[in-house]
RNA sequence: GGGGUCGUAGUUCAACUGGUUAGAGCACUGCCCUGUCACGGCAGAAGUUGCGAGUUCGAAUCUCGUCGACCCCGCCA
C-alpha cells in the first residue's frame, strides 16, 4: 500500500467539497475551505510545497507550509502527480510579486492545515500536463485519463451545454422528447446495419438503427406532433476522421410542417447551440441554393462557401481542337468544367504533378493546366488549341495574368467530383480559408432518386420515405431521374451537418417509391409492410430533419476529428482500444445463440 | 477491398550512406533546496528499436510478410 494512504481516511464520509478548484477569488480571502482534487503539479522547495490542485473546471494552488503544520507538509512530500487529495485551509492572498495571472484562480492560494491522501497513483502512462503532445492511440487506450486533461474536459463542458440548448430550445418549441427502440428492424437500403442476434428467436436478428426514421413517423402518426430525440445511431460503414460507427443525431420530426417551418426549427436549434456553446450569434436565415446551382457552381452537394475558386463550363469553348481526348470524352457526353486559381502559374512541375494525382485520387483520369501570362498560355497541350480557344478560356475562367487555369474533362459525376475535391485542397494549400468563420448553407431540391449503375436500379438519394417534389410527382413513370425532392441538407463550411425532408404520408405513394426502387413485393412487405399499414390509418403529412451532434460540435470547435468530441470513441478499425472491442466471446454464449463461427482456414490453404 | 504516412526507454523525439556499448527532454527513483507556478540543483534506474522472416561479416536503418494507429478512395438511404 502506498506511503500515507490509509483506507479508513480514503473515504471522505461526511465531508463535501466548499468550492470547485476554479471557484476562489480574492473576494473569499480568509475563508475556511474544503478542496478536493488531483495534484496536476507538486513544486517542492525542501521547504514550502506548492501544489497545484485540478478538478474537472480549473486549478487553485495550495500551500504545505512546515512552519504552518509540519504533519502536512510531511504528507505532501509524498504526493506525486495525479494523487487525490483532500484539502481544508484557508484562502489568503499571495504575495504582491508572486501572483500568477494565467490562472483565474492567481491572485489566490489555499494554506492548509488538514490534508487527506484519496487516492495514490502509479506513474502514469503519459502526462496530464499538456507540454508534450501525446499519441492518439495512447490517449484512446487510457481514455479515463485523457479526459482529465483541461482539452478535453472543456470540450465535454462545452457539448454538454449544447446539448442541453437544444433540449431546452425544442421543449420550449413544444416538441416532446421520446425515446425509440435501440434493438429495432433490420431495413433494406442505406447502410449496412449492425446485427444482433435474438437468443430468444435463435436465428433472428435485430439491427441497432440507422437512424430512427422509421419510428419517428410513426410517432407522427400516433399524433405526437412535434418529436425530438438526442439519439445514438449506428452505420457499420468505414470510418473516416468525421465518422464513427456510433454518433449521434438531434432527430426531429413535425406534424402538419412545411419545409420553411423545419427550417425555422433547425435554424432556431443551430443557433442556440452556438450561443450556448460558443456565445456567438450566427446569422439567420441561412443562405440557401438548390442543389443543381450547387453542384454547377461547386461540383458538389455540400460547397463550402467561405472562398471562391468557383467552377465553370468549358465544354463548348474547349470542344472540337487538335486534342483527340477532349474530343472524344464530349463525344461520348462528357463535359469539362475548369476552375481559376488566382497567382497559380509560380506552381512547380512537382506541386502541379501532385494536384494531379490528388485529381485522380478522386476520379479524374487527368489534370489539364494553362498557366496564364501576359499573351501567353503555358500548358503542355496549350498547342492543341487555337488562340480564340484559349482567349475565350481566359476570359471564362476571369483569369488574370499569374494566374492557372485547371480544367477536368469526363462524364460529369467525375468532373464535379474531381474538380470539387481539387477546389477544396487549392483553398487548403493557398490558406484560402478564413478562420473561425462559420457559413451555414441550405442546399434543396435534391433529385429523389439516382441509377446504381452495378444493380442497374434505381436508389433513393436521401432516404424511400422522401416526398417527391410536388410539381414533379406527374414523372414518376415517365422520367424519375429528373424528380426533385423535398428534401434539403445543411452544410456548414463544407461538411454536411444535416440531412432531412418532407415525407410521404400516403400509403399507395410509398408504396410506388419502392416499387420504383425495384423493390419486390414480399420484400416491401416483410420489411416495410407495418409502416405502410401504419401510413393507412390517418398519416398526417409531416417532415423533418437530423442535424449531427458530433459534427456540429466537432466545427464549432474547429477541431480536425470527431473522436475528439466522443468520450469513448472507437479506433479506424471501428474497435475500442481502452476496453478491446470487439472480441470474441465464449462457446456457451455462441452455444445459446445457435452461432457457429468458422475456423479460419490457414492462408496457403 | 485499395492507396498513403507512421511504429525506437513510461512518454515525446534523435541516432548521417547499413558500422563501437541505441542518445536527449519530460516522467520515474534517491539526495539537496522556504515563494514556486513547465520551480531549481546533483545523482540514478530505465530498450525484445511493434512482431516474424530474409539479405549482409554486420540491420533501428535495406527487402518481404504481419499487427496496430492515423489520413484518403471505395462505402456511408
Amino acid at each position: 500500500m502506498t506511503k500515507n494512504l490509509s483506507f479508513k481516511e480514503s473515504f471522505i464520509q461526511d465531508k463535501l467539497r466548499t468550492h470547485s478548484c476554479n471557484q476562489l477569488r480574492k473576494s473569499d480571502i480568509g475563508k475556511q475551505v474544503v478542496l478536493m482534487g488531483w495534484v496536476h503539479h507538486r513544486r517542492d522547495h525542501g521547504g514550502v510545497i506548492f501544489i497545484d490542485l485540478r478538478d474537472r473546471d480549473g486549478l487553485t494552488q495550495v500551500v504545505f507550509n512546515p512552519a504552518v503544520n509540519k504533519q502536512c507538509h510531511e504528507k505532501a512530500e509524498d504526493f506525486r502527480n495525479e494523487y487525490v487529495i483532500y484539502i481544508e485551509g484557508v484562502v489568503q492572498p499571495r504575495p504582491a510579486d508572486a501572483l500568477n495571472t494565467n490562472l483565474p484562480t492567481g491572485e489566490i492560494e489555499v494554506m492548509v492545515h488538514t490534508v487527506k491522501l484519496l487516492n495514490s497513483c502509479r506513474p502514469l502512462p503519459f502526462q496530464l500536463d499538456q507540454t508534450t503532445p501525446v499519441s492518439e492511440e495512447l490517449r484512446l487506450t487510457y481514455r479515463y485519463l485523457d479526459l482529465r486533461t483541461p482539452y478535453m474536459a472543456n470540450i465535454m463542458k462545452t457539448r454538454s451545454k449544447v446539448t442541453f440548448a437544444v433540449r431546452e430550445y425544442l421543449d420550449k418549441q413544444g416538441f416532446l422528447e421520446i425515446e425509440t427502440p435501440i434493438l429495432t428492424k433490420s431495413t433494406p437500403e442505406g447502410a449496412r446495419d449492425y446485427l444482433v442476434p435474438s437468443r430468444i428467436n435463435p436465428g433472428n436478428f435485430y439491427a441497432l438503427p440507422q437512424s430512427p426514421q422509421i419510428m419517428k413517423q410513426l410517432l407522427m402518426v400516433a399524433g405526437i406532433d412535434k418529436y425530438f430525440q438526442i439519439c445514438r445511431c449506428f452505420r457499420d460503414e468505414d470510418l473516416r476522421a468525421d465518422r464513427q460507427p456510433e454518433f449521434t443525431q438531434i432527430d426531429m420530426e413535425m406534424s402538419f410542417s412545411t419545409q420553411e417551418e423545419v427550417f425555422r426549427i433547425t435554424e432556431g436549434v443551430i443557433s442556440s447551440m452556438f450561443k450556448s456553446g460558443l456565445n456567438i450569434d450566427i446569422k439567420l436565415p441561412f443562405t440557401r441554393m438548390t442543389y443543381k446551382e450547387a453542384m454547377d457552381i461547386y461540383g458538389s452537394d455540400k460547397p463550402d462557401l467561405r472562398f471562391g475558386l468557383k467552377l465553370f463550363q468549358a465544354t463548348d469553348i474547349m470542344n472540337n481542337s487538335n486534342f483527340k481526348i477532349f474530343n472524344g470524352t464530349i463525344a461520348n457526353g462528357g463535359v469539362i468544367k475548369g476552375l481559376c486559381y488566382p497567382n497559380g502559374a509560380k506552381f512547380s512541375r512537382k506541386e502541379l504533378d501532385d494536384l494531379t494525382s490528388f485529381a485522380g485520387i478522386h476520379g479524374a483520369k487527368g489534370l489539364a493546366w494553362f498557366k496564364i501570362s501576359e499573351d501567353k498560355f503555358q500548358s503542355p497541350i496549350a498547342k492543341f488549341f487555337s488562340d480564340d480557344q484559349l482567349n475565350k478560356l481566359k476570359n471564362m475562367g476571369r483569369a488574370n495574368t499569374g494566374d492557372i487555369i485547371f480544367l477536368i474533362c469526363d462524364k460529369e459525376t467525375v468532373v464535379n467530383q474531381a474538380l470539387a475535391a481539387l477546389r477544396n485542397q487549392l483553398a487548403l494549400i493557398g490558406n484560402l480559408i478564413p478562420e473561425n468563420q462559420f457559413n451555414l448553407l441550405w442546399i434543396t431540391e435534391f433529385p429523389l432518386f439516382k441509377y446504381n449503375e452495378n444493380e442497374k436500379r434505381l436508389e433513393s438519394e436521401h432516404h424511400p420515405f422522401t416526398a417527391p417534389f410536388t410539381e414533379d410527382i406527374d414523372k414518376l413513370d415517365t422520367d424519375p431521374l429528373n424528380i426533385r425532392s423535398s428534401s434539403y441538407d445543411l452544410v456548414m463550411n463544407g461538411c454536411e451537418i444535416a440531412s432531412g425532408s418532407l415525407r410521404i404520408h400516403n400509403f399507395e405513394l410509398q408504396q410506388k417509391i419502392f416499387e420504383l426502387l425495384n423493390l419486390d413485393k414480399k420484400t416491401i412487405q416483410q420489411q416495410f409492410g407495418f409502416f405502410i399499414e401504419a401510413l393507412k390509418y390517418g398519416a398526417p403529412p409531416h417532415a423533418g430533419i437530423a442535424p449531427g451532434l458530433d459534427r456540429i460540435i466537432m466545427l464549432m470547435l474547429g477541431l480536425p476529428n470527431i473522436r475528439d468530441v466522443i468520450a469513448f470513441p472507437k479506433t479506424q478499425k471501428a474497435s475500442c482500444l481502452m476496453s478491446k472491442s470487439p472480441s470474441p466471446v465464449s462457446e456457451a454464449q455462441l452455444k445459446e445463440l445457435e452461432i457457429r463461427i468458422p475456423k479460419k482456414k490457414p492462408k496457403d490453404a
